[in-house]
DNA sequence: ATATGTCAAGAGTAATTACTCTAATTGTAA
DNA sequence: TTACAATTAGAGTAATTACTCTTGACATAT
């Protein structure tokens, strides 16, 4: 492997088991045995190296978000697979309004990005409601549905830390358990049908 | 005033408009045109003064969770004095996780209790259902409005910032909006009522 | 009047951070 | 082989951080 992606990849793993701020380039360069003058001569700080990781993660989500998911099992099927990234990259979401603050850079570029998600996300339950797998009772409740999975995604490890449980790359089934109890009072039969062939499988 | 006190203040304005980062105590010091040495004749260092923040926050908060809102409308009304300490505090909010990583003695007091908080808002369900505010067609619908409570307080405001909105003291309508919508299918008629009247008032 | 504790100023400093710079080595294309 | 670029090592350093230490002012009790 590359030099170049050998410092992500220990960078990540540092940041993940310590923080970002102890974590400093000196530190990963002696991790992983290179000298200083080499980590900077492919990174000029530490905060390129952060934007490069979280360039990364995202890579391999929009990968997985590129088609959306057309049904409820489909839905629950790729929140699997997100599961698995927000784990990898968890330092990301543990420190992420800390990191924003730091670097106006990643701050507009992530705003931006997480924008165009909740848009992707809001339009997956339009057509949920189109397939007739969620009833839309009143206005608002696709709005609500999609600040639920917004406020999940980014926060439930996070806040599984603050209540003292130790996060896992498997610790995010009960955060589908929770989004699922969400749209629950709003799935049709069909839906509902759908999810007990899908939990049986 | 007390220099111990406006040392708070001054470094909670910082904390708030920078980041813990970024106001050292030197910064403090100087922002509020006192030595360096003053400031650590009064506090040791600065995880000090984050820790006794966050006490003055708990002591803000407690006060108003000492008695459990009784009834639909109590818990509202409650919400919206929580929200303007979650505002007044917001840098503990931003950096959480990450504030916690840097100070064991904060993290292991805070997940104490952030537990007990949790434990308190499970039982004032318990009361609503009780009361006859609230439907319980299954059974994990109290620990499922739980968490939504639990993610909506600690991190609606970061998420708002995440999607490139400013976040103001009147800013957490929209998450007791959100918190009322996630609780609407279970609410009785007595409730919806209850809360016509509140609307109203 | 003096002693004692509290509060404050500000100079000084060890340690760390976030790099830069130079020189050496390695790969590679002609 | 010989240029030449790419990569690496590691010494060196300016700036910052997070304090400590000494000295002095002031208030209060004896």
């Amino acid at each position: 492997m590359s030099t170049k992606q050998r410092i992500l990849d220990t960078a990540l793993e540092l940041f993940n088991t310590t923080n970002t701020q102890a974590a400093t380039t000196n530190h990963i360069a002696k991790a992983m045995g290179i000298s200083v003058g080499n980590l900077h001569y492919h990174y000029k700080n530490r905060e390129e190296i952060i934007f490069r990781l979280y360039e990364q993660m995202l890579t391999e989500n929009t990968l997985l978000v590129e088609d959306l998911p057309k049904n409820i099992v489909e839905l629950f099927e790729h929140q699997k697979l997100v599961s698995k990234i927000l784990w990898k990259y968890r330092f990301f979401y543990r420190e992420l309004l800390f990191l924003l603050s730091r670097d106006p850079e990643l701050k507009t570029r992530y705003i931006k990005d997480n924008i165009a998600h909740r848009q992707r996300i809001r339009i997956g339950f339009e057509n949920l409601a189109q397939n007739g797998d969620l009833n839309v009772p009143y206005d608002n409740i696709l709005e609500q549905l999609t600040d639920t999975i917004m406020l999940v995604l980014s926060f439930w490890n996070p806040m599984l830390e603050t209540l003292g449980k130790e996060i896992d790359e498997n610790g995010f089934e009960e955060a589908t358990t929770h989004i699922r109890g969400a749209m629950r009072p709003y799935l049709t039969e069909q839906a509902l049908d759908a999810l007990k062939v899908f939990a049986e499988s």
